[in-house]
Formats: C-alpha cells, sequence, structure tokens
DNA sequence: CTTGACACACGAAGATCTTCGTAGTAACTT
DNA sequence: AAGTTACTACGAAGATCTTCGTGTGTCAAG
C-alpha cells in the first residue's frame, strides 16, 4: 500500500506547462502539446511525451488510448490546481496571510487601475459566494 | 564569467524555511536556526549548516564570520523575496492575471471577513502608493 | 512485402535538491 | 596536558526533476 497520500500531487514547472496547454486547448496528443510548446522553446517531442506518461501516472492527467495517438486532457480543472498552487505558496512562504500574498502579487507586475478594480470585484464575489 | 544572470535566484523550499526562521529572529547561528527547525520537524544541525553555507554561496544570506559561531542574515528583506515568489508562481501558474491569483489564495484557505477587510484596505493603499 | 512516417515505451544521463556522516579544529574543563 | 564539547567544512548518497536517444510496433504507400 503506498504508505502516505503525501498531501498532494503539485505539478513541477514542466507538468505546469503541459498542463496549461491543455487547459487552453482541452483533449491533445502529445503531439498537438509538443507543437504548442516547441513554438515557444525548443523542446524534443519524446521529452514532451515522456512528462505526460509521468504525468498519467501520478494522476494529473487522464489519457485516452483508443486512438494510436493518445489524447491526453488534464485530470483537475484549472482553477482546482491553481488553488493548490496559491495555498501551497501561501503556506510556504506567506505564513498563511492572504493578505500579504495578495500584496505581494500586486507589487509583483504592475497592477493598472482596471486590474485592481477587477479585483476588488472578485473580491467582493468571493464574499457573498461564501457567505 | 556567469554567462547568465538567470533570472533572479528563487530559494527552494528549505531553503524557505531557514530564510523565514532568520526574518523573524533576525541574524542568528546555525545554532539558533537548527533549535527553531527541529522544534517543529526531526533535523540534523549538519543539515541545517550545510543549507546555510549553500545559501551563503548564493548569496541568499550573509554571513558573518567574526565569532566562531558564524551569524547569518537573510541578504534581502521578506517583504522583497515574497514579491519574488509570488510573481514567479503568477507567470508560471497564472498566466499574469492577478486577479486569477488572489482569487485562489482567496479560496485556498477561508478566509474570514476581517481578512477580506484587511485585504481591501491593502488594495487602497497599494493603489495609493503607485497613484 | 518492403519502406518510411509516426507513435509509444523505456532506460539512462545530467542537473538540482536534500540529507547525513566524517574529519578537522578551536575552545573549554578538569 | 588530555579529554570533551561546539563549530565549520566537505564529500557523498539518495531523491526528484528534466532531457534525450533508442527500440519497437503500427499503418499506409509504393
Amino acid at each position: 500500500m503506498p504508505s502516505k497520500p503525501k498531501a498532494i500531487q503539485l505539478p513541477t514547472d514542466a507538468e505546469l506547462e503541459i498542463l496549461t496547454v491543455l487547459w487552453s486547448r482541452g483533449p491533445s496528443t502529445v503531439r498537438d502539446v509538443h507543437e504548442t510548446i516547441a513554438a515557444r522553446k525548443p523542446t524534443q517531442y519524446t521529452t514532451v511525451l515522456k512528462f505526460m506518461q509521468i504525468m498519467a501516472g501520478k494522476g494529473l492527467v487522464k489519457r485516452d488510448a483508443k486512438e494510436r495517438a493518445h489524447v491526453y486532457e488534464a485530470a483537475r480543472p484549472r482553477e482546482w490546481t491553481q488553488q493548490q498552487l496559491a495555498g501551497d505558496l501561501l503556506q510556504r512562504a506567506f505564513s498563511g496571510s492572504a493578505k500579504s500574498l495578495v500584496l505581494g502579487a500586486l507589487s509583483a507586475r504592475k497592477t493598472s487601475r482596471d486590474d485592481l478594480a477587477e479585483i476588488r470585484k472578485a473580491i467582493d464575489e468571493y464574499e457573498k459566494g461564501t457567505r
């Protein structure tokens, strides 16, 4: 038996890059994903393939092997994974202070007035949702 | 010559844990840091020492070797490092959308009404600061 | 049927992260 | 002075992450 649930399987950097492609493209073959990634940076086809196999093993993606070219799909929705990652960083680097994380995120990039307005609205909605 | 500035040296998990201790304690010896960390989880003294040496090499901490027990200090303030980490995650996982990151952080932990108020205030202050 | 394009499986190497044991040395104790 | 304790330095092993090359199988042309 697997001794420990080990918290949660967070994707590594390379895995996250692949997941991002899957989230935006929907179910895709290795070739699809490789083409997308190779457009940005030189990457070997088999490298992408290997990762997607590993991710299938970890349960990060679901694989449909009906066709010769297997079709992969992210196992979890983007929002869920983002939440895990944000929670992980919140815990590790911000001692759980959401305020600090928000502030850090804002100052990390120049956040425009419009963005701030959007964020405020998002907070309002969040509050409404949990009331 | 060091061919590439390589973006920025982000601390790894273990390094971040040590930095956290240094930030809250101020300049400390290896023993100080080890005692703090060992209180939470079993850790070897030399493991902590090794990391602090590595971090000194990377420039993440400054070392004062005047005394026999060297005194270490975080090279960067907590806020600066937190900002780097938030920016890194923002880029890697949220495609630069600060709104998504904020939302992710809020839903990662249950954020109380009071926290939300604090966050709103922080946003206001941030906006004032950049005007 | 042979060849070539295309696909997956897999092993292995290199890089980085993490942990620990051992050696050497300075300082205190008796 | 010899023994004990408190440090630093360092090598090395194990774990994980990342990358790539090779082998093998399938399918469609020719």
